[in-house]
DNA sequence: TTACATGATATGTTATACATAATACAAACT
DNA sequence: AGTTTGTATTATGTATAACATATCATGTAA
């Protein structure tokens, strides 16, 4: 579109874009919070002068994006929302371009070697108890196989997550790793060989740092463990 | 729910749910891409034996979560979802519960603790210039001022998620700063005066590290300048 | 008091009609 | 020819009315 003097793009919202800001509006300005009740759907649209119909498909929105629960005859309440709901919904459409895939491959990486601080702070000896069997468990398994194991790694990994304290972050990783698999399996062919090239840091290792309690031996053996996985990215090979 | 010999939960779905979950499998299962474009109201009501308005419910919510687009006469498109969006209308609701709160303000933490590798492995020449100017202007300022300055923050360590060269984590923290803000002020009062008490790893001693390319300098000192909001988190006080 | 019946209420669903915007194509003009 | 302008068509957007269904509150009988 051109921009011509004096001729400002006239902004087409429609009806339903102006019902749910109204509501977004009213919910703010009117500082409700979690489990109150908002008007009922007549009342919105008598009171907004449109149809029950736009007013139904605003609400639906923010049904939508998590925001409003309905019952049947209780009417609208204000819920919890949560966004990592969505987020999983539109994972699992796989339309999601490379390159934001390529971007989520990454936060993998970098959430789990930025939540080594918190890790070291609340883990606690059942954890490194629990921890150690799962090792225990991983090491019972064909001992020279080079089959990666996701069902280990989601075992060893995501119990580091938990250890972390922080459920949004245990949640984000429970999505992200199916991506994580995805792109290692699909995207990045020759991981599996190349993974084994250098001198690997094992999970063993790792729960030693973490038994002994030495915060940077931890960090360097996660950086080294995940390194194969950060040596791909780095490459900016096709993606 | 408990779980017991014989009683599965029966499965309430609405119509418009099961519709919800036909169109997204049809999608999925004829591996349809970005572009494509999928039937039209109308088709979808007669196939399914619902009514238009069922399949409209339906089609808004895969709109609202991003995954199709509708033209008023080309039909539904299948488009590049951006769970970014959601995210953000969620957060300006301020519906976000308190402990939720705090996973996301530790979650900032947690990215930019865990970017470091990557910062380095893709930082420029320019940046760095750039980063030198942004410090520059930030000490013009009142030298002594004790003014936790929003601005500058962001200036600084938006330009470092920049440099990480990830995309979707900078439009992710863009939208965790503000959260990150209101709980700095909001939530913990006394964070302000807290912040001085140590000694303080400053931008430019951050930049420096950054210029000699020693990471490991820079990881301590970016943990050091942000050590008085991680022992915030783990004193778990009252959130 | 408990159990059941009943009605009121608000959302869920259907059906129909019309409004609006985008497209294609024909008609008109230079 | 090539460009603009009107017009029919089409699919989504909006409105209205009616009925279905689940839930709550009240009242009544055991």
């Amino acid at each position: 579109m051109k921009n011509r003097v004096g001729l400002k793009p006239i902004t087409n919202l429609s009806l339903v874009d102006k019902v749910e800001i109204s509501i977004t509006e009213y919910i703010k300005s009117n500082k409700l919070e979690v489990g109150d009740t908002i008007p009922k759907e007549m009342e919105f649209a008598e009171s907004l002068g449109v149809s029950r119909t736009v007013v139904r498909e605003a609400l639906t929105r923010l049904r939508t994006i998590g925001i409003i629960d309905s019952k049947k005859h209780k009417g609208m309440v204000l819920s919890q929302p949560d966004f990592i709901e969505n987020f999983e919904k539109i994972m699992e459409t796989n339309l999601v371009g490379d390159d934001t895939l390529k971007d989520i491959f990454e936060l993998r990486l970098i959430m789990e070697m930025g939540m080594v601080d918190l890790l070291f702070a609340r883990k606690t000896d059942e954890d490194i108890e629990e921890l150690s069997k799962i090792v225990d468990d991983m090491e019972k398994g064909k001992p020279e196989s080079h089959i990666f194991s996701l069902k280990n790694e989601v075992a060893f990994h995501g119990k580091l997550y938990e250890m972390s304290g922080n459920k949004t972050l245990h949640r984000l990783q429970n999505i992200l790793l199916p991506v994580f698999q995805y792109v290692h399996n699909h995207k990045l062919d020759d991981a599996k060989t190349y993974m084994y090239k250098k001198k690997f840091v094992t999970h063993r290792e790792l729960l030693n740092y973490l038994k002994e309690g030495n915060k940077e031996k931890f960090r360097k053996g996660l950086a080294r463990h995940l390194e194969p996985h950060f040596d791909r990215v780095l490459k900016d090979v096709e993606f």
